[in-house]
DNA sequence: CCACGGATGAAACTTACTTTCAGCACGCCC
DNA sequence: GGGCGTGCTGAAAGTAAGTTTCATCCGTGG
């Protein structure tokens, strides 16, 4: 990835507040309060005038000047508008379901079950909003050369990076996962020019999953990176990344919306090769759902 | 015309345009100019500065002025704000996406994408929609009150499965998952009254997944089928049933939509039992986030 | 032909935005 | 633990954008 370069914004119209979440645990401290205002209520950030915001942010104009530039947008002009066409397109969330908020303590089961699927989907939608298909289509080009595929994930991320590993299987295509350090770091070691290593970490800051991915770069493979925050360490050793937009809930454990979003990502990718040969990806499919058919009880119907 | 007396035009945020093109005939030459120019692409007409706008209509900065306030605004870059939000409104709702469709064989990137998108996100809503808290409510009193909790599934459903008994055990309840079906039925036969079994079955046939959860049931433990069938087979070896509502595409292979929603599913169960113990779920959480901090990479700042 | 009033743009003025720069705090390396 | 570099920050200077003022122009009606 290019070093420092701003990370572009305008693929298109869509998608600003999120970026800006994403990014945001690489600002400053001072920007991140900017942030945290133009976040909050983009509506309203957009009516104020740089000073405004600046007093409101308890820092100096000049630092919101930063934070524009931070996000991509050329000055503060901009910014306001593009953030006055955000709010304008932007629904109202349905009563109180707060979006990217915590749980209220008191709540029953329907609140709940309201409050994640809310999340979830917005997690999902704005994640494919922000994808960029050139990259994608890069990323899916590099694995359909590819001579052998591998992904890495820990934790939570691991799920995601094992399912991958079995979709592109089910499909004709070489691909591993391995939930260990060092079996991966083995198996990277024998990677070379025209593998493709993908790197699974929401953070982007899971020591494991960034020193395999630096590997597999060294030996020549192109290296991939999927992860929420565009400015993480993995990006550093990644040709390409792909980002998600999840803004996660205090219930951070288990980065919840984040996987669904991941999964998302994973979909688009596996499609996408998929129909670079739909005959053979369909064939197989066929072949492999064949293989489980006697593990499968008579339907679904009455009472089976 | 009479005089000065601006028309209000914040009515509300909407019509803009309509109120200018209305207001027309009553402005002056220079004004109509600068009137015409803003109707004929209002969001080009954000983008530019006052002095821009003035030189495109030939006409001074004065006389922009005085045309914002013709309309009813208090200057020039209320205007420009008011504008970016009605072009951003009037952007066309993203076009045909064939809900629950294949993707069509000339795709591109993008197009999968917002297929893809749409497709996760419907599913994710409408499993919420039609998820019974009830019945939710009496599993997550089960797991709360059970000394052990097993959870199967095969395949794609196998992930869901081996995601939720991590997160169980995140927080601090004794939950296991069992790739293999011979060690699930051992470990089956060790559970009594008391205890829960989860099922995750997409189709709800998956002959191993039934066995054990049958097998569990005649154990008298409390079982619980995740389907997207409520009528299949799985449902009748089932205490409880909770069924996702993804309708899949044609890529039947990796019911990729269906694994979402189980996820959502899995996530409301997960937070409902959290929230029945915060303080212990809060506790354990930061317990295991502290375990694995050595193993992040200092923050994604600037260059890393 | 003059008086009048509205329309208009040049220029003065004000406010908003942007850049520069020096101070400061923090972490790093001897 | 002291010096050194690096990056964050806001004050202030500088520039551009927006607003007001005012003289001029032009057409109209007396």
């Amino acid at each position: 990835m290019v070093k420092t370069a701003k990370v572009s914004a305008n693929r298109d119209a869509g998608g600003l507040i999120v970026h800006i979440s994403g990014l945001l645990p690489s600002l400053s401290p001072a920007e991140q309060r900017v942030a945290r205002l133009v976040i909050a209520d983009p509506a309203d950030a957009a009516r104020r005038t740089i000073t405004d915001l600046a007093t409101a942010a308890e820092t100096s104009e000049a630092t919101v000047i930063r934070f524009c530039r931070s996000v991509g947008m050329q000055g503060y002009p901009q910014l306001r508008i593009r953030l006055a066409a955000e709010a304008a397109r932007r629904v109202e969330p349905p009563d109180a379901r707060v979006v990217g908020g915590d749980i209220p303590p008191g709540a029953d089961l329907a609140q709940i079950i309201a409050t994640i699927a809310f999340n979830d989907a917005r997690a999902v939608e704005e994640t494919a909003e922000q994808l960029d298909p050139a990259v994608c289509e890069r990323v899916v080009e590099a694995i359909t050369q590819a001579g052998r595929v591998e992904v890495y994930g820990a934790g939570a991320s691991g799920f995601v990076a094992s399912d991958f590993q079995q979709k592109l299987h089910r499909i004709g295509r070489t691909a591993f996962y391995w939930p260990d350090v060092h079996t991966a770091l083995t198996s990277t070691a024998l990677l070379s020019r025209g593998d493709v290593a993908i790197g699974i970490s929401h953070t982007g800051t899971t020591a494991d999953t960034v020193e395999v991915l630096e590997q597999a770069r060294l030996r020549g493979a192109t290296t991939v990176a999927l992860t929420n925050f565009p400015r993480s360490p993995i990006t550093e050793v990644a040709d390409h990344v792909l980002t998600t937009a999840a803004r996660e809930t205090t219930y951070r454990s288990g980065a919840m919306a984040s996987r669904l979003a991941q999964l998302t990502v994973i979909d688009c990718l596996f499609v996408g090769v998929a129909a670079r040969n739909r005959a053979r990806a369909r064939k197989a499919i066929e072949i492999t759902a064949e293989a489980v058919r006697g593990h499968r009880l008579p339907g679904g119907r009455r009472r089976g």
